[in-house]
RNA sequence: GGAGAGAUGCCAGAGUGGUCGAUUGGGGCGGUCUCGAAAACCGUUGUGCGCUUGCGUACCCAGGGUUCGAAUCCCUGUCUCUCCGCCA
């Protein structure tokens, strides 16, 4: 959500930044829009003082006891050239907040200007690419000769985009996520909490995937909506508060399950875990002072790329350019996984520096100390990381010749000291 | 699911149709006093929007309605609490 009238006083700034996301200019027609919303709104309102004096003449009157009756006729008269006023007013605004609710958030100066992931820019690259004298297998393969992960079994019981894991696959996934979990809080300051799964319209809102992206969401029947990220619970904590400057930076993260709809990506990664419906994800968000957003976004890339190292598995980091990024992003980084059964890299975690763009949608400001104007916080998320990827990521690149998988030794006290996941036999 | 009570400023808590953006207490902030602090005393203390030294306007859970005038009356919804039922 952008502030109109910094539209208004820099409408070039403005039209530029939407440029670069590849859209059209909408300064002039935003600005239109709020004149006559401004205008109606001024002729409202002094209809409203002068009602307001006059039914205080009333007031006075009547307590003296005398004969109000000629004053009340008068003011009955204002009623409609008011509610005409009003009207005009409500629907200019009306229109102006539907338009800028479809917005999404302007770049930074520094992302790269390009219109898809052919534009990402690497920044960094970490570990040795590993080399099998075999030739590797995907997670599915892997997971299915272990006889632990059932496609067939969980599309009997949900459909196409689910998985069952079992044994030791199934505690797999609860390692990791305890062992990221516990990184996180522990060691990188952030708060742990287990919030609702299901939120409302003015959540899901307020980080941006309402009004646009209902789509991708599932929704109950009565009016929730599964989170498609732990993002979306975290980050609308602080909605509708003034925090006090002490307060922040706030950390938060949480490992929730997420819901997506896949609607937009039929046909894409069908097979294997990669894409489902519902997967858990240990994700980090920070609330920060308006200054100290950019640093945030470094260091919360560095927790998220922390566990990739712990677990020894190799990645790269590329900052997305504009095409590429999300809906309220301003910068986002995002970290892929190297996997050997697709001799390719990977997203395996995606950060991204909203700016106030969130903050304002949820109305979430704060006061510096000795300072009597408000600011919009900052908001920042980021994955730490997709549970389901690790795994598929720990099977590919821990794959042995006999389709084995070794355990790193960050995740081994997870395990109850397992060290090599075997096949089962039936 | 049934019955009842409630929602007011940072917190507690008044206010049931007229100068109420709202009594009072606590907290916070500023000051007096003090070497300093505590105590005491004095002052101050919400947010959005519009025009702008200042003024206007809106907001007492949300949305409608009645009225010249609503925190106060009516309707709908949301949330909280209590009791009963059910239940992980």
């Amino acid at each position: 959500m952008f502030d109109m009238k910094w539209i208004r006083e820099n409408p070039t700034a403005f039209d530029a930044g939407l440029g670069k996301r590849g859209l059209a200019p909408q300064a002039a027609a935003l600005i239109a829009l709020d004149e006559t919303r401004r205008q109606a709104q001024g002729r409202a309102q002094q209809i409203q003082t002068e009602r307001n004096a006059l039914s205080k003449q009333i007031g006075m009157a009547k307590a003296k006891g005398e004969d109000a009756s000629a004053i009340i006729a008068r003011v009955s008269q204002s009623k409609t050239a008011q509610a005409e006023a009003e009207a005009e007013q409500s629907e200019a605004d009306g229109h102006l907040h539907k338009a800028l609710s479809a917005l999404p958030n302007l770049p930074f100066e520094d992302v790269p200007v390009g219109n898809d992931e052919s534009d990402n820019v690497e920044v960094r690259t970490w570990g040795a690419i590993p080399h099998f004298d075999f030739a590797p297998k995907e997670h599915f393969d892997l997971g299915e000769n272990l006889g632990l992960m059932d496609f067939e079994t969980a599309s009997k019981l949900a459909g196409a985009r689910f998985v069952l894991l079992s044994g030791a696959l199934a505690r797999l996934e609860r390692a990791l996520g305890n062992f990221m979990l516990n990184v996180q809080t522990e060691e990188h300051g952030y708060t742990e909490v287990n919030p609702p799964a299901l939120v409302n319209d003015t959540t899901m809102y307020g980080t941006g995937q309402l009004p646009k992206f209902g789509d991708d969401l599932f929704k109950t029947e009565d009016g929730y909506w599964l989170i498609p990220t732990a993002e979306v619970p975290l980050t609308n904590i602080v909605a509708g508060h003034i925090l006090d400057d002490t307060y922040l930076p706030r950390r938060y993260t949480a490992m929730t399950w997420c819901f997506r709809s896949e609607a937009g990506a039929a046909g894409r990664d069908t097979r294997g875990m990669i894409r489902q419906h519902q997967f858990s994800k240990v994700e980090m968000v920070s609330v920060t002072k308006a200054e100290e957003s950019s640093a945030e976004l470094e260091r919360m890339t560095g927790c998220a790329e922390e566990i990739l190292k712990r677990l020894e598995l190799p990645f790269r980091t590329v900052v997305l350019a504009t095409g590429d990024m999300g809906f309220g992003a301003r910068k986002t980084y995002d970290i892929e996984v190297w996997l050997p059964g697709q001799n390719a890299y990977r997203e395996i975690s995606s950060c991204s520096n909203c700016g106030d763009f969130q903050a304002r949608r949820m109305k979430a400001r704060y006061r510096e100390k000795g300072e009597t104007d408000l600011k919009f916080v900052h908001t920042l998320n980021g994955s730490g990381l997709a549970i389901g990827r690790t795994l598929i990521a720990v099977l590919e690149n821990y794959q042995q010749a006999d389709g084995s998988i070794h355990i790193p030794k960050a995740l081994q006290p997870y395990m109850g000291g397992l060290d090599v996941i075997a096949a089962v036999e039936n």
